[in-house]
DNA sequence: AGCCAACCATTGTTTTCACGATTACTGCAG
DNA sequence: CTGCAGTAATCGTGAAAACAATGGTTGGCT
């Protein structure tokens, strides 16, 4: 039998004490397992989930590129200290770096085939893997869960970008 | 206004294709944004998420403690390299280490009064901050996301238990 | 007793992350 | 035009993570 709850699964003794934290603590431990097969997926042609994440990013942003800020901004694990993950890409040639001639101070970061190939090479994988992860659930489900994870994280996001 | 989707968020153009992968990243966004602020109060005390899970464990083991591999196995978010963990509580006095009497491979860690101390000075902080997040919610759906979150990772949790 | 597979913890090494301070540039107010 | 707050990116440094490999210990088997 599977561990039916989470409580059995890391050998708590007591009940949570607060409904909160019992969602939370479900949240970390979910995201963190589902998280760790992406993370051997991509670790498997030399990326973490950071830099996939970047590259998606910009492979959605097409010949100009996006500015780094805006990079960390789209991402959605936030990350400060973008200058050093988009250096490990440049240095595979995977991205390239170009200061705007408009704004100086902005830095144009843009894919380069390479890097578009290499994304495509993990496209059906990314794919299969979604399905294997989450296809057990049906559609309403996951749009049910898509929901609450909204709601959940809507205050401090709320905070995090009116702060 | 707040951004009312996940494709808004993260500046997505084309919505997502798979529903699966979109149940995927709002759990890593949510998760990522309710564990950051988790992350500051515990290193505004020193500790890290990872850390503050081992003191949580060692304190629910009582005297006798646990051995370093079964905190591994109780920790809500797995990590190689417990070791090197539990050295920087050692360090910092906030963990025991002993080896076991009958059978010395393995090490009993238990945890100090000072990490008792640190831990109690946390307790109303961990209380007040899970409320704030998740407070927004009703029971219902907390519990309603809490079954989701353990329908979700159910598969992936069978194999890596089952091997 | 001696051998060996399984297990536990540790260490070495490289990569990545976190945090703060710094440089460069822009646009605006005086 | 000069100073100044605001913004973008970078760099220095130390902490933490991932991954592979090593060494000590046990229990079973012959």
């Amino acid at each position: 039998m599977s561990p039916s709850s989470l409580q059995e699964e890391i050998g708590k003794k007591n009940p949570f004490d607060l409904p909160e934290e019992e969602a939370y603590l479900n949240l970390m431990r979910t995201s963190s397992i589902l998280a760790a097969e992406f993370g051997a997926l991509f670790r498997s042609k030399g990326l973490s989930e950071s830099s996939y994440n970047v590259l998606r990013i910009l492979r959605g942003a097409g010949e100009t590129g996006k500015p780094s800020q805006q990079i960390a901004r789209d991402m959605v694990v936030q990350l400060p200290d973008i200058t050093r993950l988009v250096d490990r890409l440049e240095t595979k040639g995977l991205v390239a770096r170009a200061r705007s001639t408009t704004d100086r101070r902005v830095v144009q970061v843009r894919i380069t085939e390479q890097g578009i190939g290499l994304l495509e090479e993990l496209d059906n994988p990314v794919r299969a893997l979604h399905r294997k992860q989450l296809g057990h659930m049906g559609a309403d489900r996951l749009a049910a869960l898509s929901d609450l994870l909204s709601e959940a994280r809507q205050p401090a996001e709320d905070l995090q970008v009116r702060g």
